[in-house]
DNA sequence: ATGAAAGCGCTAACAG
DNA sequence: CTGTTAGCGCTTTCAT
């Protein structure tokens, strides 16, 4: 910056005005900063700016699995609400790991970043308790706060649990297996709670339920517990995934066996991912707005971030939505190539 | 600081080394300062410690489209090399639009990262020439250095196209499509020019190959390139997409006409994403070594990081391989759930 | 409208 | 082994 403002023959406080404040500066010495600016190849060094102004333009998101196209619909939501006011955002993936977890808030604290969104595996976990602690603002994405100290925008993860069983129980079935993922998931364990609540309500006895655990929401982990479906006896006739990953890779093996989907088994995923529609069975599912919790949860963290004092938390739950397609019913058997409802940007 | 050293009695240096190099210090004043570190809830400005050290210990990513699983795969080989040796990564998406892509190396270039790794729309960017030109170390990614000046690590994406395309040709086909993606990326034109190079090897005309172009590299594209497809004649008997989200876009609308692969089209994919084992025909493909491109990125950067003035740059050009799955060949309609192949960590 | 100068919080000589 | 101290590059009063 020195060397800038020697080259255009002003002091350095002009050529940070001419940055900051170009309004302040006379046109003349604006250009002349300017030229020597592109003369110069100057770049701004972030971190002496940082350090005196003291805030960052910065906000961290930790999401929980990077490979899960859900999580990548809502990184849009955040990034382009953010971007539009002028925010950059760190991108990290704890990938489930408490270990991960932990070092990426760490690292964005040190960053000294506005606030983080994060979709935490354990919303209690003391990193996050201690970057509240510091004033930091924490926004729990895809999970609900405890208690009304902090905001959060989750999606109602036991209605979406319920939506898919009725769904099934009407069609007839009297037994259900639900392919679950890691128990450490509360999204993943709310769901199957949903699964039992609309069983009660049918007045089907909940050992009626099987649970096939997995030990993470993938593709490959759904073709495993596809497996071990077909080796269940009695054949289930209707199963529900946790998630459109594990369902896929259900659907997948229930193909490959000469399984018929939806004829022997009516299968239901949860998300409704694009390749859910697509599928070789277009897949019922469990639409969850995912573009727009992003996009919540980045406005909840500007209002908390601005609104200095102002801010009141807010813990909002959204509502899911369930899409039929011709993987649980046989009137959608004729595929009615119904992908329109997907669209998302 | 200044409170955590005044709290354990102590003056700021002996914290700065507790912190930087914990065996300059007595064990008695580490305690002490460690326990008023926690005590306080005093988290070190990154800010200032970069300021002053004038290095950081980040490296900035820059990937074309973080929905597509092939750069899910690439992040994780850069992550996972550069997280090993204590640097963290911030990841960039700039979505195949260049100005995305120069505000994300605007902004990595503010930061201070030590080096980028970038999968650039365009490799001859201003942006990326005037980031070399401050001396930051930038490897491409899946895309290859014009010069010699610079480390690269890519696919052979011209032999991938020929591996696909020989492949077809072998099977008697003697018209192919081509689905292409947005010819801005040099991968898909260089695909193209593969196919093309295997037609001319096998004697096949070049107007024998049909060019369908997407704006995309999405399934929801592929889905309208397949819309397309259908309306050709003759109608194609060999389709080649630019990537496996087309092919399984398009795999799903000829499904859903009732189309039968790979009995009426042969089809194959690029990028041998987990999916492209697991779709109700399984995909044929050409595989890249993901994982690999990105930690060999990773660790030539890291050799211009480190070995200063030792360095000497490398353009490596990995080598893909042709996946044969049920998709283009009536010998492996039987499906033999060859998923075993598409194992990657 | 412009310039001089005081730090932001930290690290790394250097002296003890 | 510990303390003192001089900046790192920038923004922002405060004078002019």
């Amino acid at each position: 910056m020195k060397d800038v403002a020697r080259s255009a023959g002003v002091s350095v406080s002009t050529v940070s005005n001419v940055l900051n404040r170009p309004d302040y500066v006379s046109s003349a010495n604006r250009l002349k900063v300017l030229d020597a600016i592109a003369r110069l190849g100057y770049v701004r060094n972030n971190a002496a700016r940082q350090l005196r102004v003291g805030r960052t333009r910065t906000v961290g998101l930790v999401v929980l699995n990077i490979a899960n196209p859900f999580f990548i619909d809502v990184i849009r939501g955040v990034e382009e609400t953010l971007s539009r006011v002028g925010h950059s955002v760190i991108l990290c993936n704890s990938d489930g790991r408490p270990p991960r977890e932990e070092s990426n808030v760490e690292m964005l604290g040190e960053q000294q970043v506005q606030g983080v969104l994060i979709s935490p595996v354990d919303p209690g976990s003391p990193w996050l308790a201690k970057l509240a602690d510091r004033g930091v603002p924490v926004v729990l994405l895809d999970s609900r706060a405890a208690g009304t100290e902090q905001c959060s925008v989750s999606v109602d993860d036991v209605l979406g649990g319920r939506l898919a069983a009725s769904h099934l129980l009407e069609q007839g079935h009297e037994r259900l297996v639900y392919v679950s993922g890691p128990p450490l998931l509360h999204q993943v364990t709310e769901r199957r709670e949903g699964v039992l609540a609309a069983m009660a309500e049918a007045g089907v006895p909940a050992d009626r339920l099987t649970v096939i655990e997995c030990t993470e929401l993938s593709f490959g982990a759904g073709c495993d517990a596809g497996e071990r479906l077909l080796g269940l006896r009695p054949r289930p006739t209707a199963v529900i995934c946790a998630n459109d990953l594990l369902a896929l890779g259900v659907l997948q093996v229930m193909f490959a066996n000469g399984v018929s989907v939806p004829g022997d088994v009516a299968l239901v995923g949860y998300d409704d991912i694009d390749f859910a529609a697509g599928s070789a069975v277009p897949l019922t599912s469990v639409r969850q707005p995912r573009y727009e919790l992003g996009e919540v949860a980045a406005k909840l963290l500007l209002d908390e971030v601005d609104g200095a004092g102002e801010h009141a938390h807010r813990q909002i739950v959204m509502t899911p939505e369930l899409v039929v397609r011709a993987s649980s019913s046989s009137a959608h058997a004729t595929w009615s190539r119904s992908r329109s409802s997907s669209k998302r940007r």
